[in-house]
DNA sequence: ACATTATAGTTCAAGCATGAACAAGCGGCA
DNA sequence: TGCCGCTTGTTCATGCTTGAACTATAATGT
């Protein structure tokens, strides 16, 4: 008659994704802290990231790429743009969408960003063989894939 | 001289890593939609599902647990306490600290929450083999343990 | 006993993220 | 052409989280 025994903390998915909630939060900590001395905060590398990999992008794909509100980008891109990291350009052909694209000094600082990142990430996945990792990161897009449509 | 080659996207472990972030961030959101008719959200959830694994928590140790610091705990318990899901008491050894306690209407909101969680994990975690899953969890757990003192 | 230091919890102002309501622009179809 | 609906981006009010300053209490050392 003991409850305990079906609870979730008894079950090894629940604790191993317990786990992941932990972890996460870990390394963003860090991370925020990391990134604190060059100035930007760890949404606003978000960003950069994402428009170095895919320049030109529109403020609405932005934001589903990163799983956040559109009113969000908006509110952050002001203070990226004073501090000269990106520039906005409107579309010629659709004169809703605003075109995003790094500036030089963006991508300088980006780079040295993504040295203290990685420098973070090579620490955080190094408690575990490459092949676990590789594991890890298909077992999390299969996730995202999963769910992506709710 | 592509400097591309040598660009994180194309490190495994990088790209990996991001896929768990945005695993965690999609999860969260479905979590929190599904958590809504319940009147709950998911830190609330958190808390109450702490409270039943270790009653008699103090607040101080409430937010270590969490990894969110201590006002937000002060901020939260108000809420929670009138809505009669926990209660507090002082500590009688020690006047400066509240202990927490779930009520029973805590437990049974908590009951609920829970098996709309679990449904979601059962979900999440069947992406994978539970071999691999316990693999995830056994990497977090390293990785928390490994940053913990930063 | 007293002074010092450390700890628990609270308050407050600031920064972020969100969703709803809105304005402007696009596209299709009569 | 002109209407209708859809999309993009913005604005605004709200709520969450944080860190610093503060109060009260406890523990330590002399």
């Amino acid at each position: 008659m003991n409850k305990r025994q079906e609870l979730p903390w008894d079950n090894p998915r629940f604790r191993n994704w317990i786990a992941v909630i932990r972890a996460e939060k870990a390394v963003m900590r860090v991370l925020s802290r990391a990134l604190a001395p060059l100035g930007l905060k760890v949404a606003q590398l978000d960003i950069l990231m994402n428009l170095y990999r895919h320049p030109g992008t529109s403020q609405h794909e932005l934001a589903r790429r990163l799983l956040v509100g559109r009113s969000n980008i908006t509110m952050l891109l002001p203070q990226l743009e004073k501090q000269n990291l990106l520039r906005r350009e409107g579309d010629e052909k659709d004169r809703r969408v605003m075109r995003l694209y790094l500036t030089e000094e963006g991508e300088a600082l980006l780079m040295k960003a993504l040295a203290v990142y990685t420098a973070l990430i090579d620490r955080v996945m190094a408690q575990s063989s490459p092949e676990t990792c590789d594991a890890i990161g298909a077992h999390m897009r299969r996730i995202v894939e999963a769910l992506e449509e709710e």
